[in-house]
DNA sequence: TGGAGCATGTAATGAGTTACATGATTGG
DNA sequence: CCAATCATGTAACTCATTACATGCTCCA
């Protein structure tokens, strides 16, 4: 049975914790992959049932609101490992920013400063945040897992931030 | 009428070219954005066939095969100028690297080597080539524009390697 | 005791990928 | 002249987002 990197995520996260419903399952991912992997609710409920229909989770009795406890089988378990040990394919990059520097020469140049602005702004506050959980996390003994995602959005942040300073808006605008 | 970035994509890029078919634009953008933008050809047909409804765009006569050129209409060019002046939403990360080693306790060591050096391996690849347009950009005299999002990917790709080089994977699996 | 807000889930829509089909060109 | 390859597009499917509905809890 081979499932995809979100539903792995959620197998993965169930495996940890044991029984959970559909809306805390998508609260833990945002809280604890969110900074590399998005998952809404929706994908989360619609994941499940395919799981369930699969065998390789199964729903508990439906309490309050009709929330359904779901537990990972064995088979769910043997799905997680196969895909957690299955090739990571060429990965696909879609920088909205780049998108729009691509047609520079058809942006008011005000308009390209505010957004650059904007973006540059966005960065330097995730970088801030992740530094600030890097000092807490260090004090407080994180696991080296969360660490080694984090100084990645560390580096990958400073890297954007470095390239946000040398930008030449008027070189770009102007010609 | 708003269209979505990949439409605009199209847009923009038939608007620099003029009249052009479906499987040209999507070669088009596979070359020009497909560094910071993927773009399927499919989607590139739906797209079109959407914004020629839309009015966006119009099919012209249909050649050999089938092909029809389509060109941009004034609607379009400022269902283009409207989207390339919008805010940019905060952008989806998704890395799925950064997704197995969320569950790196689950995953053997050797796999996990593996896997590390194979996405190592790719960056650095793209590094070299992106470093190897660099320099012959500079020559050959490319525009601005091609060299921001040039320098964004360089800057991307030494810091996942700096980041890489300071992995430590025994930590990571050991404990 | 009622209404604000949280918890829980479904439905509808949009975007992206994979697999398929088939007509033209062209080099051997 | 025919087999390989390129050009062109469609269909089917999976994945992701947005909008909607509604039941509980709790405190003012």
């Amino acid at each position: 049975m081979e499932v995809n990197a979100t539903a792995a995520a959620l197998l993965g996260l169930l495996r940890r914790s044991g029984p959970a419903t559909g809306y805390a399952l998508a609260q833990r991912a945002q809280e604890e992959l969110g900074d590399y992997w998005t998952v809404t609710r929706s994908q989360v409920y619609r994941e499940l049932a395919a799981m369930a229909a699969a065998g390789l989770v199964q729903a508990g009795e439906a309490g309050a609101r009709d929330a359904r406890p779901y537990t990972v089988t064995d088979a769910g378990l043997s799905a997680f490992t196969a895909w957690l040990h299955s090739d990571l394919g060429a990965d696909v990059v879609r920088i909205p920013l780049l998108l729009r520097l691509a047609f520079v020469d058809a942006l008011d140049p005000t308009r390209l400063a505010e957004l650059v602005a904007e973006q540059r702004a966005q960065h330097a506050a995730r970088l801030a945040a992740y530094e600030d959980l890097e000092r807490a996390g260090i004090e407080v003994g994180g696991t080296d897992r969360d660490l080694v995602t984090l100084r990645f959005g560390i580096a990958y942040e400073r890297a954007v931030l470095t390239w946000f300073d040398g930008l030449d808006l008027q070189a770009l605008t102007g010609g």
